[in-house]
DNA sequence: CACCGTTTTTAGAATTATTCTAAATTTATT
DNA sequence: AATAAATTTAGAATAATTCTAAAAACGGTG
């Protein structure tokens, strides 16, 4: 693992926001202010292929960058923010389901956020 | 509904393949040769606003576009291969377990398609 | 049907996200 | 220390998508 492997997956890891690469460029410039994008993606690319890093794509958004700690999301349709909830372990069920193993799942609820529905209401909706 | 809009859902509609923007573009360039691009874009997102269609993002690829029946899918970890799966409708579930109505849900099974456990084998994986 | 406002399409530039390439640097191995 | 292997850099390249302004099509009204 190499340095910037290590902060970038430190990162990650710590954060609850759904990074995106360019995010957490960013952040990581806070500790190697040399450091350069392509640099970003190279190690998200390799931390996601080892399954240490989760990729979350959310139509028409950059991929965002989240901890591997299994849990699911809740996606708004109005503006495409993303929050963490967590539905348990489903995986045993949905393998019965399919009638196949599965390496993992994932799922996302879509909503309309609060901000969202009152926009709604606003444009008489 | 516009005459383009309406081939389009047309395309996407009676489509299985999870097409891409740039393949609907070349689907519908065999009825209407002059259309341009922007104007698919358009009219997709049009189409996907009012619930028309369904638009389906696989991290790392271009957003795909789906027929709006209810249907879940597989994803392969290897290639990024698509394949629909019915996992029967999991709303009620969902919503008991979130606590919280939603508008819709978005699932996914990651696995390794034939052609992929071919290659890791091959790369004695 | 002639006019007017609205919506859609066009053309092409612009933007954004991401990958690629080749050289330079760093790290690990003998 | 020398060599090989992996990583990083810089920046160009590509790919996907949006934006902008003008032109065209559509819908209703007088």
């Amino acid at each position: 693992m190499t340095k910037y492997g290590k902060k970038i997956l430190e990162i990650v890891s710590s954060s609850r926001s759904h990074m995106t690469a360019e995010e957490i460029f960013e952040a990581l410039r806070q500790t190697y202010p040399a450091v350069v994008l392509a640099t970003v993606y190279n190690n998200l690319n390799r931390l996601w292929q080892e399954d240490l890093i989760r990729k979350v794509s959310v139509e028409g958004m950059p991929d965002r960058y989240d901890h591997i700690k299994r849990h699911d999301h809740l996606v708004c349709k109005g503006c495409g923010k993303l929050v963490d909830i967590d539905l348990g372990d489903l995986t045993a069920q949905l393998e019965k389901q399919a009638g196949m193993a599965i390496l993992s799942y994932d799922l996302k609820l879509t909503y309309l956020c609060e901000d969202c529905q009152k926009k709604m209401k606003r444009k008489g909706m």
